[in-house]
DNA sequence: CTTCCTCGTGTCCCTAGGTACATGTCCTGT
DNA sequence: ACAGGACATGTACCTAGGGACACGAGGAAG
């Protein structure tokens, strides 16, 4: 359902076409939620026939722009303020993770540098973002602030993983001392 | 796949039922790799097909524990070292943050602080599980080794969003001054 | 002795996600 | 003139995930 929320999400704030919110969602939303366009067409397909989007305009090489109806904000808004926050977190790193003990030491080293390196360079690119908002490159609007908020959640995430990969690679070289 | 090397992890560490795999899979890997049993069955059929597991024993009421094979070994170690890490993160809470801007001020409030009270909560949870670990209740094997760095992943991550959480209340409420 | 809970395995089916395939258009640079 | 890339939409199909349904056995407490 997840899907279908993020592309009403993304209508309410302003008509775009399944190809530009495929864009979005690989640009934007595509580290927290994944969506490709085969997806986006057929949820867009239903969201039409739910009455919750409506065609705005035709364009060029068949482009159809969506506009969100009266029906698809109140459908977004009923989301946000009532339907229970899935909290899992579907990470494979982590999964991995209970398993490291089946790798070598050169091995894990090895993958604990790159995964920091990875984390690291994820949250160097969320603070570079950060920063041009906060130097109002975006402008001020409600929307580029909610986006700030949720680039925020990116920079501490990633930061929060690539401090744990460097704390496991120490903790690994530097074993805690047996009584 | 992933939960395919998930399981093989797991009979890693010793012969286990499919009923043991899923309490195991909830308890322990459910937050970051959630399955449900009828997932691990069926996996367990395939696997048993495939050579990578056996089953080692039957047990009262039509218990039967698998055992890990030596190719399914080999399996796990090569997934480890060589398949490549899927870092995508699909976490409902930060896609919800980017429509922030179409709630309330109170609904937002609202929601902000049962996430950061979530979020709290879990770190706890995990910074519990740590000690115990580093109080050595649960041995040194290198299981629980591989164990406690996946645990520090948990506080860390949870705390970073709880952090985000909390920040994104104290942003709301005093917004930053304009120009 | 019976009731209830936990243990234990499994099927069915619908939805969601992801890859591959298919097709055509407009614009830009050479 | 034409080649190549970005724009643009869609179908087909396979796998993964998750809820509902189904059934039965063993053990513990009353």
């Amino acid at each position: 359902m997840s899907l279908r929320y993020g592309l009403l999400g993304l209508l309410a704030e302003g008509p775009a076409s399944g190809y530009d919110l495929t864009r979005r969602f690989e640009e934007v939303l595509g580290p927290v939620w994944p969506a490709q366009h085969p997806k986006i067409y057929a949820e867009l397909g239903r969201l039409t026939t739910d009455g919750l989007i409506e065609v705005d305009s035709y364009g060029p090489r068949g482009r159809k722009a969506y506009r969100i109806t009266e029906d698809g904000l109140a459908a977004v808004r009923t989301w946000l303020a009532e339907a229970e926050v899935d909290h899992t977190m579907r990470l494979e790193p982590l999964l991995r993770s209970f398993f490291f003990w089946l790798m070598t030491p050169e091995q894990l080293g090895d993958h604990l540098v790159r995964e920091q390196e990875f984390f690291a360079a994820m949250a160097r690119r969320y603070q570079t973002y950060a920063e041009a908002k906060d130097r109002g490159e975006y402008g001020h609007s409600p929307q580029t602030q909610s986006m700030r908020v949720a680039v925020e959640a990116g920079v501490r995430v990633y930061e929060a993983l690539a401090g744990w990969a460097e704390w496991a690679e120490w903790a690994r070289t530097v074993p805690p001392a047996k009584p």
